[in-house]
DNA sequence: GAACGGTGTGAGAGCGCTCTCATGCCGTGC
DNA sequence: GCACGGCATGAGAGCGCTCTCACACCGTTC
C-alpha cells in the first residue's frame, strides 16, 4: 500500500523500522511443550499450573512456576480461546457524531473507567469507533463472529442499529446512557448504565428558583437524545408544572452557537427570563457570549447554569454554576456489570443509574 | 465479584442480562468444515475462497461464496491466527498522565484518526491505558505475548519505560510524539509522528512580531515533554535570539492555573511584555484570566496566542488566536505507517511530522 | 502415443492449548 | 493381605483453521 503522504520530503526524516521477523525469533515464545519437557512433566501439569487448577503436590507447582519464569512462557491465547471459546477480550462499540466527541473528552473518562475495570478481570478492550454506515456491518460482523465475550455500547440516538446487532451476536452487552425506542422498557433483557439526569436537571432548576429567580427559562439538546430529554423532564419537574410556559423554552444542540442562538431568541421574546438553565455547558457557553455581547450581565441580569461540568465551565467568566456527573465511575460500572455476567450469565444484572452534583459557581 | 455500587436502590431497576449461551446455540457459528459439506468441496477449497487465494475455478467459487452466505460463516480468528502467527490486532498503549487527557479531546481526535486507517486494513484496535506502574508490566506480558501484530504507542514524557518495553516485544511500534531519551536520534528503528510544534511556535510568534509586538513574553509548558520543548525553541526562532530575555520567559505546566501564575509573573517584571505566546490554549486561557483581572485589554494592551487550537479558545472572549494541528491525521499516519510494516517488514518507513498552521482570531 | 508441464483440488499434518479419561500410587478398612 | 476409594499425574483427542504436498486431470509437444 503506497504512502498517500503528501507532506514536503524536508518534513520526513527517514528511519528503518525495526524489522519483525528477526526480533521475534530472539523473543521466541516457548510453548507449553517446553515448559513441561523443562520442569519434567506433563503439558497437562504444566496447564493446570498456570490456570491455577487446584490438584498439583506443592513441590510440583513451585517446580513449574520456576521454569515457567526461567523460560519465560506466555500462553498463547489464540491456541487457549481456540479450545476455552472465549477470547478474554470486550469490544467498547462508541456511535457518535464527531462534534459529541470531539467538544469534550466525555469518552475519554469513560474510557478510562471502562479500562481500569476490564484490566483489573484481565480482560482486554477493543475499541470500535462507527462513523459510516459500513461501520454497523463491520461492527455486527464482527460480533457474530464471537471475537469477543462481551459488548459495551455507547449511542444516544433513537432507533440506533446498535442494539439490533448487539441482540443479534447474542453477546452479553451493556448500554452506556438510556437507550430509547419502542418498548425498551419491556425488554428486560436490556442493562444499562446512565447518570441521572432528570434528578440534575431538577436540582439545577431548583437551585434557580430558590434564589428567587421567578422566569427560569430552557435551552434544550437534540430531543432524539435521551439526556436531552430528561434535562427537560427535571426542568418540568422542578417548576412543578406540567406544561411551562413554551415562551421560556428554546432549542438549542448542544453547541456552543446553538446555545448563542437560543439564548438571542429567549431574550427576544416576552416575558423575558431572568434565568437560563441549558442543557450542557457548551450551550451555556453559548448563552453566555450573547448575554456579554447584549450588555446584560451574570448573575445579576441573567443567572445560567449548565450541564457536565466541563473543565472550560470553570474558567468561563463567571466561572459557570453547573451539574457534575461521575463518568469515570459510569464506565467502570458498565465494565463491572458486563464482567459479572461473563463470569456468571444467570447473574442477576440490574441496570444503573449514577446521582448527579450540583456545582455552585458564578453564574448562578 | 460482588457490586460495590452503593447506590440507593431506588435508584437502580433490575432487568436480567440476555443470557448468553442460550443465544450463542442458536447463531451456532459453522465451521469450515460445514461450509465445505454445504458446497461438496474440501475445507481447502473453502479456505482458498474465504481468503481469496487464486487458482480455485470461477464456478466453484462462487458456489462456496453461496453456501458461506447461506450458513452465515465467520472465520473463526482464534484458530486462524494460531496458525498463521498473526492475530489481525494493533495494540494503541497511551501513557499519559490523567489531566492532559482528560483537559483535551486530542486522544479522542487520534484514536478517530488511528480507528479509520486500522479498521480500512480490517486490523482490530486494542486500546491500552497505563495509568499505574502495575500497568506498564501488564503491557510489557501483553505485549511480548504476541497478542498484536503492532503497537502505537503515545507516551510524553522523557526516559518513559514503553521505549524499553516495545523494543522487548519485538513488535513493530510507532510512537506519537516525537521521543525523548539520550541517543534517541541514533536509533534507527525508531518512527515516530509528530506536529511539527518547532514550526508553529515560530509562525506564532512572528505573527506578534509582525503585529509590532516588541516586548513578546513566552509561557512555557513542562520542559519534560518534547512539545514543550520545541515551541519554546519555536519561540526563540521567530525571535532571532540565541537567548532572549529572561524577564520574559515564564514557566506554567499546561494547565489554565498555571498560565494565569505565568502570565501575573512576568506582568510584575520588568519590562511589562505587550504580547505573550501561551505554549498551549489551557495556559493561554489562565492568561486572558490574569489580564482580565487587572483591567488590561487584549489585544491592545497585551496580545496572546495559544496553541492546540481547542474548541474553547474560539468561545473565549476575547476569542483566541492559536496554532491548529492536525490530530485526526497524526492519527492515520501514525497506523498507516504501521500497517505498511506490517504488509511488509523490510518496508522503508520514515517519522513523519505534520505542519500547523496559525489562526488568527481576536487575541492577536 | 508416450512423456511432459501446468492447473485445480483434496488429504492430512499440525499450530498450542484444554480437558476428559485412564492410569498409577497411596492410605484406609475389613 | 487384599480390595477399595481418592488423589495426583499423564496420554491423547480435538478445537477450527492454514498450508504443504500429492494427486488427478487437462492440453501440449516430439
Amino acid at each position: 500500500m503506497p504512502c498517500h503522504c503528501t507532506l514536503p520530503p524536508l518534513a520526513c526524516t527517514v528511519k528503518g523500522l525495526r524489522e519483525t521477523r528477526d526480533v521475534k525469533v530472539s523473543a521466541a515464545h516457548p510453548t507449553l511443550e517446553a515448559v513441561a519437557a523443562h520442569a519434567g512433566v506433563s503439558r497437562a501439569t504444566v496447564s493446570r499450573v498456570v490456570n491455577g487448577t487446584p490438584g498439583v503436590r506443592p513441590e510440583l507447582r513451585e517446580k513449574v512456576k520456576r521454569s515457567v519464569a526461567e523460560l519465560g512462557y506466555v500462553p498463547n491465547s489464540a491456541a487457549r480461546s481456540l479450545v476455552t471459546r472465549r477470547t478474554g477480550a470486550v469490544a467498547v462499540v462508541i456511535a457518535e457524531p464527531e462534534t459529541r466527541v470531539f467538544a469534550d473528552p466525555f469518552f475519554a473518562r469513560q474510557l478510562r473507567g471502562i479500562s481500569r475495570e476490564l484490566s483489573a478481570n484481565d480482560l482486554q478492550l477493543l475499541l470500535m469507533l462507527v462513523e459510516e454506515e459500513a461501520d454497523y456491518q463491520r461492527v455486527g460482523r464482527y460480533l457474530a463472529g464471537g471475537h469477543v465475550d462481551g459488548t459495551l455500547m455507547f449511542s444516544l440516538h433513537a432507533n440506533d442499529p446498535l442494539r439490533g446487532i448487539a441482540a443479534a451476536s447474542g453477546l452479553p452487552t451493556v448500554f452506556g446512557g438510556r437507550p430509547w425506542w419502542p418498548g425498551w422498557e419491556q425488554d428486560d433483557s436490556l442493562v444499562y448504565v446512565d447518570t441521572d439526569n432528570r434528578d440534575g436537571a431538577r436540582r439545577a432548576v431548583r437551585h434557580l428558583a430558590e434564589s428567587g429567580h421567578r422566569r427560569i427559562a430552557v435551552i434544550t439538546g437534540p430531543l432524539d437524545q435521551t439526556s436531552a430529554v430528561d434535562r427537560l423532564a427535571g426542568y418540568r419537574d422542578a417548576l412543578g408544572l406540567a406544561e411551562p410556559d413554551p415562551a421560556l423554552q428554546a432549542h438549542g444542540d448542544f453547541t456552543v452557537d446553538g446555545g448563542a442562538r437560543a439564548m438571542a431568541e429567549l431574550l427576544d421574546r416576552s416575558p423575558a427570563p431572568d434565568a437560563v438553565f441549558a442543557g450542557n455547558d457548551l450551550m451555556a457557553t453559548g448563552a453566555l457570549r450573547t448575554l456579554r455581547a447584549r450588555g446584560l450581565s451574570v448573575p445579576e441580569d441573567v443567572a445560567v447554569v449548565g450541564y457536565d461540568d466541563l473543565d472550560p465551565a470553570a474558567w468561563a467568566d463567571p466561572p459557570l454554576t453547573t451539574v457534575r456527573q461521575d463518568i469515570v465511575r459510569m464506565g467502570e460500572i458498565m465494565a463491572r456489570l458486563l464482567v459479572r455476567s461473563l463470569n456468571d450469565a444467570e447473574a442477576p444484572v440490574s441496570s444503573v443509574v449514577i446521582p448527579s452534583q450540583l456545582v455552585v459557581r458564578g453564574s448562578a
